[in-house]
RNA sequence: CGGGAUGUAGCGCAGCUUGGUAGCGCACCUCGCUUGGGACGAGGGGGUCGCAGGUUCGAAUCCUGUCAUCCCGACCA
């Protein structure tokens, strides 16, 4: 490819309305344009680049014995339906009628599609196990798009779903797609970390997370995900899935009597803390939750953190946010109670369904909320003062510094990008859809199932968070756009340009990705551009032609070596 | 949906407080000059100032509404 004739408008500043690197990157180095929220054009370069990630994802996927198909981006809602999701699936389900007014929807992703497939072609066991997938734009219409790529509302997903007769079966499938998932990464020159997860909206029980670790310093952090992970062993979860074991704490109260005590403007467990000159440990606190439309009240321990997702999976929930102020109004009166946010207990109060988290059962002498407005109960005790409620879960978020359960070593937390996810989905879909095929014993059965996605496009952007430089992108060579790009100093030199269009040819002649860059710019604008758009290799040619020597530069490390044309030429076919 | 902010040329911004009919840098076009890290000079094209109302002799500027975008929380590949 020539420069001249390369579709690509590189910027000399940042967009303004981008706020991490690769979104920052990919927009000044020309690579992508915002058609509307969370929508981008992909441009020649960018379309080069996630080529470049779904190839190497078939070929994994085909040596893992998927198969590709494609199915429909639009989808008929009754399928929906069936399957029980057209109700719960919330505002990210972009839906609209057709001219008939049937409804349908946007695919977000591809369960009730492949279940339908799955039901209609496999009809016996011998046909099992089958593994189908396809490339293709997702849309979910998120309620806030941002980053780029890392969060669009359409984006570029791999989806496979296993079909398998038992457990054990998808117990494989679900190993060979966690094999072929950790190449497909390791090729794009991504480092991944599988991590438990949460099997959230899709469904399922078991799943993972592959998660591209971003450093802390960075300035604007991309990772989206807090990862838990064990100094010691192989244990890793995301925030909304780990568990840990605490280091033990001060859980007996220094009060001995139960009484209500006055608490003026307590409204922290921090302030309460302060003002009784109590560790929070000894404190049990309340908070009012709406799951779905059910209002919550969770109860744990004064220095932890509710993990709201763990929260919402007791009730088996879709949705969940702290209560607002005029809910907890309601709460109290229809409870003839009278209490702020602060002040909240979990005696007297109606209308809610009680769940403890495990760190509050061992609580003694305790510090609790009475439902009266800058007071508190101190003293407590579970069954003597406040019966303990019959709902115990962890819905604890874990910290850093607690220990590991498999291990006990300490556990740390970094930040992560989530590029692909692999569940267990068992039968959730093929019961409700009645997806059945005839087993071995001659018994209709539902398939066991499992989904793995991958996100293309925010692959392609978490490695350009992972890999840049002040001066641009740094692309992994298996995705890079182009492998090398030429760049002639001066287009006015005859030997430099005759030497350029030489070098071109013969890479060319070997099927090599390269750019010539035939521009009339001066050296410093085409140096600069090489640099921004991230090419993994560069061949300079300047004065030193008159000695026969060109500059060979890697951009992964920014060195340079003084070398002859031929040389440079090798080395780009040995890689 | 809640909290905060912004909409002026392809990109980045000034002008708005104190109304007088739009400007700067980059990019783009022409000519000259220049060619190892985003040169320079001269000339040029491009904007219903997000949109709709209102106030006014006159609105980018003041008022009202509306739409869009961005950031912080809930979603997820």
């Amino acid at each position: 490819m020539r420069m001249s004739n390369l579709f690509v408008q590189t910027l000399r500043e940042f967009p303004s309305d981008a706020e991490v690197m690769s979104h920052k990157l990919l927009v000044r180095a020309g690579y992508i344009r915002k058609l509307a929220n969370g929508i981008y054009n992909y441009l020649p370069l960018m379309w080069r680049v996630l080529r470049k990630v779904e190839n190497i994802v078939r070929e994994e996927m085909d040596k893992a014995g998927a198969q590709e198909l494609l199915m429909p981006f639009v989808q008929p809602s009754e399928l929906w339906q069936e399957s029980g999701r057209w109700d719960v699936y919330g505002k990210e389900l972009m839906r609209l009628k057709d001219r008939h007014s049937r409804e349908m929807c946007l695919g977000p992703t591809h369960e009730e599609v492949i279940t339908s497939i799955g039901r209609e072609s496999i009809r016996s066991y011998k046909q099992l196990p089958v593994n189908l997938y396809q490339i293709q734009s997702k849309f979910r219409d998120e309620i806030r798009p941002r980053f780029g790529l890392l969060r669009g509302r359409e984006f570029i997903m791999k989806d496979a779903y296993s079909f398998d007769a038992d457990e054990k079966g998808l117990d494989k499938s679900y190993e060979i797609m966690a094999e072929a998932y950790r190449r497909i990464f390791e090729r794009c020159g991504l480092e991944t970390k599988m991590v438990q997860s949460d099997s959230g909206a899709i469904g399922g029980s078991v799943s993972h997370e592959f998660m591209v670790l971003v450093n802390e310093e960075a300035e604007n952090n991309a990772g989206e995900n807090d990862v838990f992970y064990c100094t010691k062993c192989a244990y890793s979860a995301n925030s909304n899935h780990a568990v840990s074991v605490l280091t033990s704490v001060e859980t007996d109260g220094k009060f001995t009597k139960a009484e209500i005590i006055d608490t003026p403007n307590t409204h922290s467990i921090e302030e309460l803390a302060n003002f009784l000159n109590i560790p929070a440990s000894v404190i049990c606190k309340s908070l009012i939750y709406v799951v779905d439309s059910k209002y919550v009240l969770a109860l744990i321990r004064g220095d932890k953190t509710v993990e709201e997702t763990k929260l919402m999976n007791v009730f088996a929930g879709n949705d969940i946010r702290i209560a607002r102020n005029d809910e907890i109004e309601e709460i109290m009166q229809n409870s003839e109670l009278n209490a702020i946010a602060g002040f909240i207990g979990p005696k007297g109060i109606k209308g809610v369904e009680i769940v403890a988290d495990e760190t509050v059962k061992d609580l003694k002498n305790f510090v609790v909320g009475c439902n009266q407005t800058d007071k508190h109960l101190v003293g407590a005790n579970w069954g003597v003062d406040i019966e303990l409620p019959i709902k115990i879960a962890d819905i604890r978020l874990v910290e850093e510094g607690d220990k590991c359960v498999d291990c006990g070593a300490d556990l740390k937390v970094t930040r992560g990008i989530e590029v692909g996810n692999i569940f267990k989905l068992g039968t959730k879909y093929s019961k409700a859809m009645n997806a059945t095929f005839t087993d071995k014993d001659g018994q209709e059965k539902p398939f066991i199932m499992g989904c793995y996605g991958i996100g293309i496009s925010r692959t392609a952007a978490a490695a350009v968070e992972r890999h840049h430089d002040e001066n641009g992108i740094i692309w992994p060579l298996a995705i890079a756009p182009y492998t090398v790009i030429i760049v002639p100093v001066s287009d006015q030199d005859e030997v430099q340009m005759k030497t350029a269009e030489e070098i071109y040819n013969k890479l060319l002649a070997s099927n090599v990705e390269v750019i010539l860059d035939d521009r009339s710019e001066r050296a410093g604008v085409k140096l600069k551009d090489a640099d921004l758009i991230g090419i993994p290799y560069r061949i300079t040619i300047g004065k030193t032609i008159k000695d026969g020597l060109v500059e060979f530069k890697t951009r992964a490390t920014n060195e340079t070596e003084t070398i002859s044309p031929e040389e440079a030429i090798q080395k780009i076919l040995a890689l």
